[in-house]
DNA sequence: AAGAAAATGATTGACGTATATCATTTTTGC
DNA sequence: GCAAAAATGATATACGTCAATCATTTTCTT
């Protein structure tokens, strides 16, 4: 019923302890023999070790750090609190966990949070590799320290990562595209796109999602040029109060960036009957209020409470020599007024 | 930078190691006074316990049971998959998991599965509490030996278990009716329901989420009485049939049981430009290809697989003597023909 | 076959907690 | 103030792995 010990491995190969030791340890200076009965005896035996005795006698630390954008929107808060709440749970685990923030949306300040760990050791490091589309020479420095890199939210190329944990953005855009195509009952309408930053691999890439279904599948639907907004409120607002008096008849709105606030404070004033069909990325409680309000229909969001979870737990299986743990798809959360989570309430 | 260790808390209490142990256990026969003298040092030193050690010390196998419907729906199926995923890392961990199947909607024979469990001393069990609504005298025998009980997707009274992982089924059913009110455009329609039993209580909590949403909210969409089609394919497809060569239009199709593929045949047949708004739960090979070919637009998915892993934490969290890992509401995903996940192509 | 090189065996001490034993000190009741 | 009871201290072992040391045996080289 217990498992079994390297001591039985050894003990059915028929060597010592310390040869095998050497063997599943990959210490070398092993004959080729020998490593052959240990691996054997390892396989008939289903052997594996035991990782808190591995982690006791190696009283290892797992360093990581997180190095994340500052609360400036909420979403960036959520990351941040989530990490807060998996506090004790991490330190019972032995993980020492550093939180570096940068200025968000700032490529350089990424860049130098990323260079100040650089000879500090770290297991692991997670981050939100925004805007951080060129070559980094920091990230570079760390992976060749042996540290594991992990992307969050949005991607780096992916020879300079060893994972990536976040949503499939395109999918993302042809969800949101397919919703606002259904939402027409085969009618014809205009939507009026925006996002952030189009430089912005993620938001692109949603928008490129969504023009693909809208063009294939609902073709009586115009869709106007995309309006850059830099995920700033006044700046949404006032394109939209531009837009929303214009003669032409806006049925839908998606806004592929962050930043609702602009957006919703636009639709309460222009749209007073929620008329238009709106989806937005990201649950603020700003976009909670307008989902109950009615002046927006659906939010997909990402979920970074369960990104947070998922980077914790993948950096922790690789410091321990583990094959990643198995974790389905993820895939951004579609709320409604109907399934919002009853902790925003 | 390393955590303080037991040791530490001793020495800093001016307590012998012994009587730092005694307090941190609960052994009982300790003083007051020192009580307090260990209670501040472990405060002021944040200790916690390193669960490394103490899994090693006890050399605990933390023994658990998920007791499952058998792999006659795809949906049971992946609920037995995902623990095969995750036996490596269960070894690991010290984990002994036993799987344990029942027939699927039996409520005797989950009754059966259950009571054989009492005596064999688990840490904790799951099980799919599909049928199994009243007094249950397994489930109070095995409470009683402090094995902890956790519910997967269908919940028992909440007297009885320790924690129930699942969705909120009104939630869910909230969601499809606002889905296909959104697809009807603002025009009116009328929409045909189906569901395994109202006797089932997850079944029924979706039938009655729906009926709210379109009641209040789109008054022009009507409703048909609910089929009940105890999840069989054939019962489903000729129930279908009737309905959907009657003279009255149907615009929609909510199907809150599982078990698709008598719906799947019965549209692909009866409406094979895809003019029917189709919404059904539980994401089977049979679901997705119909999602792809445009015979069901939305499936409301559980995804089992994160069900399993959230179960499997927490069981090992209680048997840790640890609160319940930070773990975000579980909401159904919702899925298109674009955002289907890429395991299932 | 002698010497060098490679492989193996035997053993040990951490790591931090759980748990137990036994001796000693302090407190309590009367 | 004395005996009984309660509390505390001191100490030891086990858990399984990692990492190291040192002695010994086997294999290779020429």
């Amino acid at each position: 019923m217990k498992n079994p010990t390297l001591h039985d491995v050894a003990a059915l190969a028929g060597v010592s302890y310390a040869t095998a030791d050497r063997v599943v340890n990959r210490r070398g200076n092993v004959a080729e023999k020998s490593v052959r009965k240990v691996n054997d005896a390892v396989a008939q035996l289903g052997y594996v070790r035991n990782i808190a005795a591995a982690k006791l006698s190696k009283s290892r630390h797992h360093h990581l750090a997180f190095v994340l954008p500052d609360k400036s929107h909420d979403f960036f808060g959520r990351m941040h609190d989530q990490l807060a709440a998996a506090a004790l749970h991490l330190k019972t685990a032995g993980v020492v966990l550093d939180v570096i923030e940068f200025e968000a949306f700032d490529a350089r300040a990424l860049e130098q949070a990323l260079s100040g760990l650089i000879g500090k050791n770290y297991d692991g490091v997670a981050f939100v590799g925004q805007g951080l589309d060129k070559f980094s020479t920091s990230l570079t420095a760390l992976r060749a320290e042996g540290t594991k890199i992990v992307t969050l939210v949005s991607d780096v190329p992916e020879n300079n990562r060893d994972h990536y944990i976040g949503i499939d953005n395109v999918k993302a855009g042809r969800t949101a595209g397919r919703l606002i195509g259904f939402s027409h009952g085969g009618k014809p309408g205009h939507v009026v796109l925006t996002a952030g930053s189009l430089d912005l691999r993620d938001h692109s890439d949603r928008i490129n999602g969504f023009r693909e279904v809208i063009e294939a599948d609902f073709p009586n639907i115009g869709i106007s040029e995309v309006i850059e907004t830099k995920d700033q409120a006044e700046l949404m607002q006032q394109s939209l109060h531009q837009n929303l008096s214009d003669a032409s008849p806006i049925t839908a709105i998606y806004n592929a960036g962050a930043g609702n606030e602009g957006l919703v404070r636009a639709l309460r004033e222009r749209d007073p009957d929620g008329a238009i069909f709106c989806i937005v990325h990201e649950l603020s409680t700003t976009v909670c209020d307008a989902l109950q309000d009615g002046f927006v229909d659906v939010a997909l969001d990402q979920r970074p409470e369960i990104e947070m979870n998922r980077a914790l737990a993948l950096l922790q299986a690789i410091a321990d020599e583990m094959p990643p743990p198995p974790s389905p798809e993820l895939i951004p959360a579609i709320y409604v007024r109907d399934n919002l989570p009853t902790e925003m309430n």
